[in-house]
DNA sequence: TTCAGTGCAAAGCGTTTGCATTGAA
DNA sequence: TTCAATGCAAACGCTTTGCACTGAA
């Protein structure tokens, strides 16, 4: 189990090598997800592209995610109620634990609970195509 | 790790315990829950319900899953994209194995990764209030 | 008798989409 | 020059809510 650190992504390259047209407005949103470490919403990124050019449209910060997401380039997460909030798909896998209170994301890792995983699946007959762990939890305090 | 058979729950006593008042459409809805093994969403119960009697409203239904939520009864769960789906709080607390070509949902509990959760958010400085671990897997083919 | 619970229709929220226009290639 | 991508507004799917009525206690 481990903590961290995000890497960076090349989201224009990316987008090229797809054939991809890199429009403005896409060159903002995607400058916004390099700029971050954290996992804004699509209203988030649209307020946060807004105050760079603000012509872009709420429309086409979804329309961006999607092609993003189709690519592979990033990730979409479903927390408890809210919205769906993006992240950057470099570095390896990990899972999310969720404050209660201030809604912070802490990303963790455990090799010991995919292999628990895959093991459970496979006793059921089944194979993992991917899987979405969340831990909901509040800070301790010290005794 | 364990495959489950599911309990049955006396929703209506549950109902009259808290003070809540049984009425007809809470009957039918209740009867509903417990006559099913599988975890419907809103507008499946509203159905099933509707064939019992054709007066019930599909606000009932958002209401009463909302009561019984609220009293422990049973559990909402947000599976990928489609709308919650309600099951019967009775039985161990499990996960989630849904398969992705049918839809069907599968329980499973295991221990260890609970243990494990717990650990990890410990060493990030967090209790575990609650969680959410789906699987989203294909039947694995003989060989 | 009373007020919690209901059905209905309307609104809410996050997200998607149809359409005429625009701008990247 | 062309057609993918855009902004806008309207629609979507799921869920909640305001309101006047009803029926469980």
């Amino acid at each position: 189990m481990t903590d961290r650190a995000a890497p960076k992504r090349d989201y224009e390259g990316e987008l090229k090598r797809a054939g991809i047209r890199l429009t403005r407005p896409r060159k903002v949103i995607v400058g916004i997800l390099q700029a971050t470490d954290d996992h804004p919403d699509a209203l988030e990124i649209f307020r946060r592209a807004a105050a760079i050019d603000p012509s872009i449209s709420l429309s086409t910060v979804y329309r961006t995610m999607k092609v993003l997401e189709g690519l592979g380039a990033i990730h979409r997460h479903a927390f408890e109620g809210g919205p769906s909030r993006f992240e950057g798909a470099g570095g390896e896998h990990h899972d999310h634990l969720i404050d209660l209170d201030t809604g912070d994301v802490i990303e963790f890792q455990s090799d010991k609970i995919e292999d628990l995983q895959n093991e459970i699946a496979r006793r059921l007959g089944y194979d993992v195509v991917h899987h979405r762990l969340e831990l909901y939890g509040r800070k301790r305090r010290k005794a």
